[in-house]
DNA sequence: TGTATCAGTGAATAAAACTCATGGATTAAA
DNA sequence: TTTAATCCATGAGTTTTATTCACTGATACA
């Protein structure tokens, strides 16, 4: 049916695309590099292609029609994905095996990076793709092989491999503890406190558990992700919670000093996704990796 | 990163697509009316800028590479998501409502059809895309508001509602019927038996929950969908096993005659499925419709 | 009421896609 | 082994498509 139609060319869509998403011709040539007036035409001939109003000129500007919004949700994930497949391919090169892999973004640069260098003198002639992701997502979808993912051990449409718990510690700069009365034994809730924005009550379900009452809020600095905070403990801006995966060199070299552990959350733990639809030696290999990586830790 | 990577244009891609398909220049020149040369050249052109060879020139002919048959996967499926989403909007035109739906072939055909009018009456403005799907896919994927299929309640990454149980029955057409020794008591296993491919076993668990002897299965024939085991059935070629809601019609004509019940396979039922990612009012409709049309029958 | 800012458009130009014609390489057949 | 047929590559030329330029009209805002 639609499979020998006449599609729009990828200039039309790639026009169509910008004015959708900016609501404006003239804002969409200057992001293409083209002149209002071809963003116009082109938007003009995807509509007599279409048979429908994609925008309402309306006086000085346009607006999308709801024709115009549904198909530019269509066409901006068709255009996303066809960029992927295109960067994977130019990517990939003549590899013989191609590996893409999602993590979190902090995982992926502090334990996993680092320790890549190994797996590639193993499988020395794959392409690795890394991205990072920081929620579920879909794998076939998005061409993701295997996904590292911390939480509760949930993926649609995934096979779920276990890794380890989160093994969370409290840590500060050591500067910031010799501030305190007495630098020994340190009043944590006294201290400013380091939070990740994806998970805020860390600090108040730990000091909880302490029987310590909750260090005020006036102190507190969110971070969206785990880098920023563990910059933000070595810098001596507050005490943070934090993965002992993420800053084993810290802890190593002083920078950061181990106040306390926290007791792991039930049911949350790093975990492997991978596609169940299409087995993949690859992905199984590197999930092996990436577990004997784990386990080798003392 | 790759966002405002340069793309390759569609013609470029589509010339890849035919040729990776036949492995064949020559071949996907034909499919797409142009000229070798013309395909020649536009892979010619997509190797240059996806920097690798996708086609091994071997003497006469050509083959993909590795780097070839990944691309060439990845882009038959975007295009045609694309040519998908080009036809949705095309289809859909300025309407304010779009409903895409997809269900069983004969079930389709033969009971969702037919009382599509009434719903229609109610919800008029709506632009309604039905396509039939026998297996289970990616509703989202494929940009599919509502699914109906049969079968054990599972469904990654949708959020079922029951519907009903199968119903099925054993029918003949009277006039096979008349051919028997006793045709008021006719006897099923002398019968030439017409089966659905999909599900082989339907007559010998029947027979054998009836302690009769199963029928030679040199009388038997095998149809892909009930839509064709009816017609072989009105044309007096066998007994079927028939769900009731797919020969409402014959059975209340009589070209259709009841001989038996056939029990209910346990959580085997109607069913269906949307996707959990996002709430949709009209597929919530449509999905209390059909449950209000189903329960509605005597 | 003037000015700045949009989108639409005719005519001209640049770029891309395609054809035609041909040559070289390879296979299958005589 | 020669011959014919088939397939891909390519130079030159043509057609189609995309884009610019320069201008128009509409509209909001001051």
């Amino acid at each position: 049916m639609s499979s020998n139609a006449h599609l729009p060319s990828l200039s039309v869509l790639r026009c169509f695309e910008a004015a959708a998403k900016h609501e404006s011709f003239t804002a969409a040539a200057e992001e293409l590099g083209l002149t209002q007036g071809a963003v116009s035409r082109q938007v003009k001939d995807l509509e007599d292609q279409i048979g429908a109003a994609l925008f309402r000129r309306e006086g000085r500007g346009v607006r999308l029609t709801h024709a115009g919004q549904r198909f530019a949700k269509d066409i901006a994930q068709n255009l996303t994905q066809l960029r992927r497949s295109v960067f994977q391919a130019v990517a990939a090169g003549e590899a013989q095996n191609v590996l893409t892999i999602s993590a979190l973004p902090t995982f992926a640069t502090r334990w996993l990076v680092p320790r890549l260098v190994d797996f590639k003198q193993v499988h020395a002639d794959i392409c690795l793709v890394l991205q990072t992701r920081s929620e579920p997502f879909d794998l076939i979808e998005e061409g993701v092989d295997l996904a590292i993912h911390f939480g509760a051990p949930e993926w649609p449409g995934a096979q779920i491999t276990p890794l380890c718990p989160e093994d969370l510690v409290v840590v500060a700069a050591p500067e910031l503890l010799r501030q305190q009365a007495d630098p020994e034994h340190p009043d944590m809730s006294a201290l400013p406190l380091l939070h990740i924005s994806s998970r805020p009550h860390l600090w108040d379900a730990f000091l909880k558990g302490q029987s310590s009452r909750v260090g005020s809020k006036n102190q507190s600095s969110y971070f969206d992700q785990f880098s920023l905070v563990i910059s933000a403990a070595i810098s001596g801006l507050g005490a943070a919670i934090l993965p002992t995966y993420l800053i084993e060199d810290e802890l190593a070299a002083g920078t950061l000093v181990r106040l306390a552990s926290v007791p792991n959350s039930p049911n949350q733990n790093y975990f492997i996704a991978t596609p169940t639809a299409v087995p993949n030696p690859l992905a199984a290999a590197f999930a092996a990796w990436v577990r004997k990586q784990v386990t080798q830790r003392v």
